[in-house]
RNA sequence: GGUCCGGUAGUUCAAUCUGGUUAGAGCACCUGCCUGUCACGCAGGAAGUUGCGAGUUCGAGCCUCGUCCGGACCGCCA
């Protein structure tokens, strides 16, 4: 038997029409006569009703056989139930049986399907993946994928974009992330890494004049995994010739209100607001603030300096957070914020409340006058009564706490629209940062990015380092970094300065980036580009808390596939012929 | 590497705080009944190395230590 429809689009139009449908058996209920199985594959559920008034006993059996997760493929008539069920799409017909063939029987599986979702904890869901994926939920998250994956390529195709693959197996630079590493068989003791990115390949392809490049490009990096990070994990990638910032934003604007639109129905609001690196590091304390709520932190370092308050006096940068309405907080929630607070790193989270056009409580009594003062009227608290949380540290730390327990309280307090989607350009960031503990200079975000033209000559003589500003810009959306990009640096001196001032020897980088620095002497084109992360933002579309839930075979937490239990031992011979030895310990 | 939460029937949970009878319930599973259900219903049944290993105790699912597995966060993630 052959199936002439899939099991979710047959409606009333079709009745009286001899149809078969192929799929898995989602329920069953046997009503002593008339026996119903809801049959379900990737597009739907449709009932199909066997009737023993009708129907010879072995096929009656048969059906009545059939347990959950049986494959069955059912042939009958298509006719108008007598009461529609609203719940289904083909709520309002079933299949009057006429036969049944069970293609495969099921063992009684490790768990069904509730309200469309597993009703399993992620632990069997992602040893019994193959099952999970067949729920709804989780095939609408590999549809929306798919559909933004097509939307990316006609968009950027139809722009004069091409597809262009580059390899998976590629060179170790031990910069940023730590490399996933394949053992040469042909080179003994030599290794390919995996890519972080295809952040150099992109690059040569616009030396090598491709102009318009774009890759769904699947990158690696050997870090702890977040339930935002994956070791293996999906990028747009993106990169253009003769490009200038505001043209990328336009790009990438187009693209996101196109995906959107095609993938989720939603339409976005474009151009993007636009923000810089240092505001939101002033006003949120990240630098990729949610701006569907206000709640920004204020600084007050400058009158704090000679308070006669230790905590603050002795602090190198003091803000507070004020947040309006909750003075009533009790002593416990109170405590709960500050633990909070300590897990992020804080020794201690003063407060104090705001009632009747006062400070209260907390840390109130150790402050002036002219300290409340400038607090109260900083807080810009409108209403009469808030609670203000403190912050007296290093300005880095201050801000870590502060904007975290900013987006916790946020959360506590229901302050935004889960289905807002509020999409912020974060612009100018530091090329460069200084690392106290190693003495020297890093790249902020990664080592290739051309500085904005007013601070070309500081660079070029190495001076004012930390002041320098980057074509440097991410996308965020609701509080999660979604893209990232820049202009490049397409000069082979400018880019060997940058290696000098990241302390890499001649020897060096001519070693890790000879391939990249060759090239920019034989004629590279200005270029610059942009690579959201399709994980991220396919999950902020389905809603989904992890990206686990958008990629069909996920790592677990310990970067292991609990489906196929890699990773996995090798035999000798393995080992042998790629010249390895395993190290005990 | 660190902090925290969880692990009890196929599965989701209860019993753990306050150690004490035969470790309970929903769904799934098995048997019987049931001709319009749609999360069908009714009656009955089977199902447990309480992740694993030590310790404390007259007695441990419960307390302690170790260990493994899953998750959240910090570190890490150019």
């Amino acid at each position: 038997m052959k199936r002439t429809n899939n099991c979710g689009e047959l409606r009333k139009e079709d009745s009286g029409k001899k149809v078969a449908i192929s799929g898995w058996v989602h329920k069953y209920r046997n009503l002593g006569g008339l026996i119903f199985l809801d049959v379900r594959d990737r597009h739907g559920i449709t009932q199909v009703v066997f009737d023993p008034k009708v129907l010879p006993d072995e096929i009656i059996s048969k059906a009545g056989s059939c347990r959950n997760e049986f494959v069955v493929t059912v042939s009958g008539t298509v006719q108008i139930k007598p009461e529609p069920n609203k719940n289904l799409a083909t709520g309002e017909i079933e299949i009057n049986a006429d036969g049944i063939v069970i293609e495969n029987a099921s063992v009684t599986p490790p768990f069904n399907f509730l309200n469309g979702k597993s009703d399993a904890k992620e632990e069997s869901r992602l040893q019994y993946r193959f099952i999970d994926l067949r729920s709804e939920k989780m095939t609408n998250n590999l549809l929306i994928r798919h559909k933004v994956t097509m939307a990316v390529r006609n968009y950027l195709s139809d722009k004069g974009f091409i597809e262009i693959e580059t390899p998976t197996f590629s060179k170790s630079t031990p910069e940023g992330a730590r490399d996933y590493l394949v053992p040469s068989r042909l080179y003994p003791g030599m290794f390919y890494a995996l890519p972080q990115s295809p952040q150099i390949y992109k690059q040569l392809l616009m030396v090598a004049g491709q102009d318009k490049y774009f890759q769904i490009a699947r990158c690696y990096r050997d870090e702890d995994s977040r339930k935002d990070r994956q070791p293996e994990f999906t990028q747009i990638d993106i990169e253009q010739s003769f490009v200038s910032q505001d043209e990328i934003f336009e790009l990438t604007e187009g693209m996101f209100r196109d995906l959107f639109e095609k993938a989720a129905g939603i339409k976005l609001k474009t151009p993007f607001e636009r923000m810089p690196y240092q505001k939101a590091m002033d006003d949120y304390g990240v630098d990729k603030p949610d701006l569907r709520y206000g709640l920004k932190l204020k600084n007050v370092t400058d009158i704090t300096r000679n308070s006669g308050f230790k905590v603050f006096s002795d602090a190198p940068c003091v803000k507070f957070l004020p947040v309006p309405g909750i003075s009533e907080y009790s002593r416990k929630q109170i405590s709960a914020i500050e633990d909070h607070a300590k897990h992020l790193g804080a020794k201690g989270l003063a407060f104090a409340k705001y009632i009747d056009g006062k400070l209260d409580g907390g840390i109130s009594k150790f402050l002036s006058e002219k300290e409340t003062s400038e607090i109260i009227s900083r807080s810009e608290l409108k209403e009469n009564n808030g609670l203000i949380f403190f912050g007296a540290d290093k300005e880095d730390m201050a801000n870590k706490v502060l904007g975290g327990v900013r987006i916790k309280l946020a959360e506590e307090l229901n302050l935004y629209d889960p289905e807002e989607f509020r999409f912020c350009w974060i612009t100018d960031f530091p090329l460069f940062s200084y690392n106290e503990e190693e003495q020297r200079w890093e790249a902020m975000h990664h080592m290739f990015t051309m500085p904005k033209p007013e601070f070309l000559q500081d660079m070029i003589d190495g001076k004012n380092l930390e002041k320098i500003l980057g074509q440097l810009y991410d996308l965020v959306a609701n509080g999660v970094e979604l893209a990232s990009g820049s202009i490049r640096i397409h000069n082979s001196e400018l880019q060997e300065k940058v290696f000098s001032i990241l302390g890499m020897p001649k020897e060096e980088y001519e070693t890790k980036f000879g391939a990249m620095l060759n090239a920019f002497r034989f004629g590279a084109p200005p270029h610059g580009g942009i690579a959201p992360g399709l994980d991220r933002l396919v999950a902020m579309i389905c809603k989904e808390d992890s990206i686990r839930d958008v990629i069909a075979f996920p790592k677990a937490k310990n970067q292991n596939c609990m489906m196929m239990n890699a990773p996995s031992e090798v035999s000798q011979d393995q080992l042998d012929e790629l010249f390895l030895e395993i190290k005990k310990h």
